[in-house]
DNA sequence: ATGTCC
């Protein structure tokens, strides 16, 4: 397990093995996020790379305050797995494709009533965004119909209720406008400082904060259902889980706060750890501490998390100038794995290319090597779904 | 990432 953990810092963990590549920038910034005050231990996954000031594909745990710039707009972002009615030979991909056109408009009246129970059960109060609930959103975000190709561990994959010969539905999205706004409100009244647990504004940003992650579960889940209706199958939840948030957690002995920036929790049950959308999935089982042989020192260094997926190899803008003279649009709506992909955004296209990322497989024997996960199963993207707002020339 | 910025 050591050779997939460096020891950056006494406070910068990064769960990579020496031959995986990370960006020079996103070890800077993870170094620099350790020094933020109240900062007690941050660790980047193996998919760590740079964002905006802070990187993408970390974890970063503090004592006494809250950084909300830590977690970002995308509040609650994470991966919903369903598992659908549809039998992986019965479906007819492009014909499917021709009635997933309409899943990007705000959903129809026709789900108003569903939307207010589940508000109501999930304790959602705010409506300004419920326009936006069911709707995927840009940047990484995707749904994708899979069909789960190798099965490593199958009492799992029956414990998880999946069966085999049929498509799963994986998807990624998160808060969309909401948890925007929220991020914005924090800044405009504190920048990026953070905010100590004794402000009043502490517990307004926390509940907000918590409010957007379960408008985000709640998108998710529109989406799902509104997927499986275009294409007039049923499906039920396996998992969902967020990768973009802060909770209270304690560490050690020590109570804090543990903020996840791309980085999928490793104390909450099975996990997706999605590829790029010309790579497989995988579906796998966090190894906890009950685990005989488990390192407790190595608990602390991974922060009870896990990569959130491939990882970025190239920066987005970047790839269309990379791509352009080898692939045609057209050429980027097939994947070297035979998958469909349905993407009208040219600029989407290009950065969320299959060869923009890291191959995925390497991440996951990176947090296999480190003793952090098992393998359950390898799913295979059949259909793809970006968004097909803004430009489309 | 964002009914984003042009």
């Amino acid at each position: 397990m050591g050779n997939s953990v460096q020891n950056i810092t006494d406070c910068v963990s990064l769960i990579a093995s020496e031959k995986t590549w990370i960006e020079g920038l996103a070890i800077e910034q993870l170094i620099k996020t350790s020094e933020l005050k109240g900062m007690v231990q941050v660790a980047g996954m193996p998919d760590l790379h740079p964002g905006r000031g802070y990187p993408v594909g970390a974890v970063f745990f503090s004592s006494g305050k809250i950084y909300p710039a830590l977690v970002g707009n995308d509040i609650g972002c994470g991966m919903s797995l369903w598992q659908t009615s549809a039998k992986v030979g019965n479906v007819n991909i492009e014909r499917w494709v021709k009635k997933l056109e309409d899943v990007e408009q705000s959903l129809d009246d026709s789900w108003l009533d569903e939307i207010a129970l589940r508000k109501t059960e999930k304790g959602i109060l705010r409506s300004e965004y419920d326009y936006a609930l069911g709707t995927i959103g840009g940047g990484n975000h995707f749904a994708e119909f899979q069909a789960v190709e190798t099965i490593y561990d199958a009492d799992e994959i029956d414990r998880l209720g999946i069966d085999k010969k049929r498509l799963l539905l994986l998807v990624h999205s998160g808060s969309r406008g909401l948890g925007q706004s929220v991020l914005t409100h924090h800044i405009a009244q504190f920048n990026h400082d953070g905010l100590p647990e004794d402000v009043p504004e502490f517990q307004h940003y926390v509940a907000a904060h918590d409010e957007a992650v379960k408008w985000a579960e709640l998108n998710r889940e529109m989406i799902a259902k509104r997927f499986l209706q275009a294409v007039r199958e049923s499906g039920e939840c396996v998992l969902d889980i967020n990768h973009n948030l802060v909770v209270e957690k304690s560490i050690n002995n020590i109570k804090g706060w543990l903020h996840r920036k791309g980085a999928t929790p490793a104390d909450q049950g099975c996990v997706v750890i999605p590829g790029s959308r010309g790579d497989f999935s995988y579906l796998v089982a966090p190894l906890n501490t009950l685990d005989a042989g488990y390192d407790k020192s190595n608990l602390y260094q991974n922060l009870h998390s896990l990569a959130h997926g491939a990882g970025r190899k190239w920066k987005r803008g970047d790839c269309q100038a990379r791509l352009s003279h080898k692939y045609k649009k057209d050429d980027l709506l097939r994947t070297a794995l035979g998958s469909r992909v349905i993407c009208g955004n040219k600029e989407l296209l290009y950065d969320e290319a299959p060869q923009a990322y890291k191959k995925c497989e390497s991440i996951i024997e990176d947090l296999v090597s480190a003793g952090l996960i098992r393998v359950i199963a390898r799913l295979r993207p059949v259909l793809t779904f970006k968004t097909n707002g803004g430009c489309s020339s």
